[in-house]
DNA sequence: ATAGGGTTAG
């Protein structure tokens, strides 16, 4: 009897079956018995998949007392079960009480760091550890490549994958799964196609999840042709390979074709489930097909799966792009009686819908609610009291949105911007806001740094505009830099001209309009020697040019 | 029999 539950246990490892493990050790419970590590191996795999914190702390006491705390296999899965179920410093503490770890215990730091985004973490006990003289293996570097992956540094995975290689180590299918998913992320299509030749040599390129990986590759890609190819060639397709295909046609807004394929899926017996809705419903909203989007979304209410937050996000902003306050109404209605809490996320979207249907009253009524609020919450305050022209109001949520935390940030920048550019007057306050946080912390590109320092020249605020060139990356931008000259013409300010003018110059000195520029300013002011002496600096440096020819 | 690790919607 004993023996036949441990017989069952190491079974339902085996395959997966947690729940079944944990209760086949359950019963062994009964017995007066030790187990042996592989029992608690499995155990312990199985709590971590099923995400029981209390009952992993228990095993592991039952692990100290029978003697395994420094059994390689056994800790490392403990070591991977703190990790994943949060308690990273008991990961810690069972590391540290190892006198001699070896390559699975450092594999299982290393991929659990990865799980944590401490990739610095990670990529240092690697490196650290080849310094050492141990030889990574391949799990080694599936972790490593991984720890990139989750990281969002789809580079450094690529650069890991390829460096690798060149050390001749023999990628696993699930080395391919991870760097195929960083080509995505990063729509390296080309990268994408050579580990498809590696795939197809291997025999590989059948597999299920391998063949969706490619065909979610191909089709973000919006390479339908070699998505098409790799669909056909598959043996065995699942839900997720149609999904796959769904969500690139969406993506692309080929709406039609993601319909066909929906129906088409159906034919074939699959069902559709909640990510196929969503895709389908994505591609309508995304391409501006709001009424198709609500069509779609009451097809679901009849015959598909319950809705959850994506669903009511793009039912939000379809409603929005419809403007129509009656239908975000009733849909507003509908989500309090169809669920018990709303995601904070989907309050967000109800205060911009709100706003866009023209009701700021209702969005101050969600906004009031809220028992929870994070910056996209302030952002759409701010974003909603602007539309309804509410400077004074806007500002005072932004006061509110500091006071209670949370700094501006690019969205809340652009948003005080646009409300600003119709203005013929900037409020003296929204002009402290502007120019306090340029010194901050708040990252533009180059483009919206030039269209702040153009609204900033056109209201005459020459002074705080040309603090922002000052900007190291703004240097070269002759055009931005050529905005302040004209506005300087504008305003009649010679000083501040000149010094712009002196700069355009010394980048290019065949910038015409800054010669015709500083020259009319000078005429405009009366002073017509100086004026005199730019055109002749014009004709110089053209001059100069055509001999140089 | 003993590590770790993968795909689809925002």
């Amino acid at each position: 009897m004993l023996r036949a539950t441990i017989e069952a246990l190491l079974t339902h490892a085996k395959y997966g079956r947690s729940k079944l493990v944990l209760e086949a050790y359950q019963r062994l419970s009964c017995f007066n018995f030790n187990p042996n590590n592989y029992v608690f191996v499995s155990v312990i795999k199985a709590c971590t998949s099923e995400g029981i914190y209390e009952h992993g702390s228990l095993i592991h006491s039952q692990v100290v007392e029978c003697g395994y705390e420094s059994d390689v296999f056994v800790a490392s899965s403990l070591i991977n079960f703190y990790f994943k179920s949060g308690g990273l410093k008991d990961g810690h503490k069972v590391f540290d009480g190892i006198k001699k770890p070896d390559i699975v215990i450092w594999n299982a730091m290393i991929a659990g760091y990865a799980e944590h985004g401490h990739v610095q973490s990670a990529l240092e006990l690697f490196h650290q550890w080849q310094e050492n003289d141990f030889m990574p293996n391949i799990s080694s570097w599936n972790s490593v490549i991984r720890a990139c992956a989750l990281s969002n540094l789809n580079e450094d995975a690529l650069w890991y994958f390829n460096q690798m290689m060149q050390e001749g180590y023999l990628p696993e299918d699930i080395t391919f799964a991870t760097v195929l998913s960083a080509c995505t992320s990063l729509r390296a299509q080309n990268q994408g196609k050579f580990l498809h030749v590696s795939l197809l040599e291997k025999g590989l390129a059948s597999d299920v999840f391998l063949g969706n990986t490619l065909i979610n590759l191909y089709a973000k890609c919006g390479n339908f042709k070699q998505a098409n190819v790799v669909f056909d060639r598959l043996p065995e397709r699942d839900c997720v390979t149609w999904n796959a295909l769904i969500s690139g046609h969406s993506l692309h807004g080929n709406c039609t074709e993601a319909l066909k394929l929906f129906h088409d899926m159906q034919k074939s017996g699959y069902h559709p489930d909640l990510v196929t809705w969503n895709a389908l419903l994505t591609g309508q909203v995304q391409h501006g097909h709001a009424e198709e989007a609500l069509q779609l979304f009451e097809a679901m209410e009849g015959q598909g799966p319950k809705p959850d937050t994506v669903t009511f996000l793009n039912v939000l902003k379809a409603c929005s792009s419809m403007a129509s306050l009656k239908k975000g109404k009733l849909f507003h209605t509908y989500m309090l009686e169809s669920v018990t809490i709303i995601d904070l996320s989907v309050c967000n979207a109800l205060i911009d819908m709100y706003a866009k249907c023209g009701s700021l009253e209702d969005a101050c009524s969600v906004f009031v609610a809220l028992p929870k609020r994070d910056a996209v919450t302030w952002n759409s305050m701010i974003a909603a009291n602007f539309k309804h022209n509410q400077n004074m109001k806007a500002f005072a949520y932004l006061k509110d949105m500091q006071l209670e935390g949370f700094q501006p940030d690019e969205v809340t920048f652009l948003c005080v911007l646009s409300a600003y550019r119709q203005e013929s007057a900037i409020d003296p306050s929204a002009l402290q806001f502007i120019c306090t946080h340029m010194a901050g912390g708040i990252s533009l590109s180059q483009e919206q740094y030039s269209s702040i320092v153009d609204l900033l020249g056109s209201k005459g605020f020459l002074q705080a505009a040309g603090k922002m060139l000052t900007k190291e990356f703004m240097k070269d931008d002759l055009q931005a830099w050529a905005s302040l000259l004209r506005h300087c013409k504008m305003f009649g300010n010679v000083h501040l001209g000149r010094q712009c003018f002196d700069h355009i110059q010394s980048l290019d000195d065949q910038y015409t309009t800054c010669y015709e520029l500083m020259s009319a300013l000078y005429t405009d002011m009366g002073m017509w020697e100086d004026a005199h002496q730019i055109r002749s600096m014009q004709s110089c440096a053209e001059g100069c040019k055509k001999s140089f020819m």
